[in-house]
DNA sequence: TCCTGAGTAGAACGGTGTTCGTGACTACAG
DNA sequence: CTGTAGTCACGAACACCGTTCTACTCAGGA
């Protein structure tokens, strides 16, 4: 008996097998017909979907007409819209690459991991709603906390402060990206360089605000800086230079 | 012509007039009938439902149930869902208390307001949700980022670092709550005390893991650390111990 | 040859946000 | 007092969502 969906998940969540459970023979392609759906190509579609059209898009009616078939189709080989989900963030998170830690980069190190999770994240616009969810229970987002917090205790920072900052980092870079993709989302999909013209539109408002925001609107230009990825760096620094460590 | 609930939802954008929109006459609370309904009313049904039952089960049509009427009434006060959540996290930030900054306590001031918009948050479980789409265009949430701008200009910050922690700040406090609320809503609503016994679980697991862990399971004490609000003090005093002074 | 059982779908259920058209009601002009 | 205009409330409906029930196909074992 090949294991339904549920007991998937259920051993997913074990977290005893290191990625035993080979692929169940796989019954037959059986030449013709149509190809057999599987695990693998509903989590590619999945994702093909969200990167074309955002994470709102992505519904499982969506997803098995992409796959040209009908919605209860799936249910074989995925419990949930939850767990393809999850599923989703634990394919992004394999795709990060962990650097063997040296303790002389570590700092470097660290903000690389972060902003590999940055570009992938936006990448795939909305999927950080996803990741919020499955933050913690899924083999490989543990996978990169182990290398973070390798990076970290290589670094020399104590062991309590390097767990919770490594807690704190991800939460931090999740937020950012979904902030980011929400705002994208917010107005219109027009993608490339109507950031600018938002940002001249953001000190025309800034410019309008009523006398009881004197800090607001002296300090527009402050807060409506930074090019790119400014504010993720400043941030990031603030919370790795303030991590103590012992020696 | 009273306002249409989406010019009313253009002036809060406009950002210009600082309150103004005189409520327009109330036509006539007209004596008998039922009690007429109005956007206050909806909000205050809305917070009702979220607080007793998460952001989850907020609907329209519950809100609708809850004013004994159907769905398509609220429509004529609220543009949207969206909308709806705007004007919850409107609420929520106007009732958020700004102190006098003070040079002397400016550390304890801006960790304060934290404080509350966290507790604010927690109370209505997973309305962080609706905080990430509306945040920074509400006028009520440029409220408390202007007294938190006055806190950290009058504690001696610099400018532009003030201006990017208080984005740092405010979206680290909505994605803490968020995923706190939504670690709630995984294990069943039993409230109380069960989170040490998800802490004794957490660290089976974290035993459990194969051997491509070290730092894990050697570390799993210090991961699971921490009661109540610890990492949340902790990553604040990161954010803001390392914030740059002139002075 | 039949039988079994996993994988595939079509149809449907209960739910969502939102819109349309109708009706009741109030306030005001004649 | 009557007619009219305009606002508001509401039932019904639409399109879509996640999910389940059920029948059906079809390769492999007896």
């Amino acid at each position: 008996m090949s294991p339904t969906p549920q007991q998937r998940r259920a051993a997913r969540h074990r977290l005893g097998t290191g990625q035993g459970d080979a692929p169940p023979a796989r019954r037959g392609p059986s030449g013709g017909r149509k190809k057999p759906i599987t695990v693998d190509a509903i989590i590619t579609a999945a994702f093909g979907i969200v990167e074309a059209e955002g994470y709102e898009a992505l519904t499982m009616r969506r997803v098995a007409t992409a796959l040209e078939t009908g919605p209860s189709s799936l249910y074989a080989h995925v419990v949930n819209k939850e767990d393809l989900d999850e599923l989703l963030i634990g394919r992004l998170c394999a795709g990060i690459e962990l650097p063997e830690p040296d303790p002389e980069r570590w700092r470097e190190q660290i903000v690389g991991v972060c902003a590999q999770l940055r570009d992938q994240y936006l990448r795939y616009p909305g999927i950080s709603r996803a990741a919020f969810a499955a933050a913690s229970s899924n083999l490989d987002t543990l996978r990169v906390g182990e290398g973070m917090l390798a990076i970290l205790l290589a670094g020399g920072i104590e062991p309590q402060a390097a767990a919770w900052a490594i807690d704190s980092l991800a939460l931090y870079v999740n937020a950012y990206t979904l902030e980011l993709s929400v705002a994208d989302t917010r107005l219109g999909r027009t993608g490339g360089d109507d950031w600018v013209v938002s940002r001249e539109e953001l000190l025309r408002r800034f410019a309008a605000l009523p006398d009881s925001f004197p800090q607001s609107k002296r300090y527009a230009a402050e807060l409506t800086a930074g090019t790119l990825h400014d504010r993720f760096d400043f941030t990031l620094g603030l919370m790795i230079d303030g991590l103590p460590r012992p020696r």
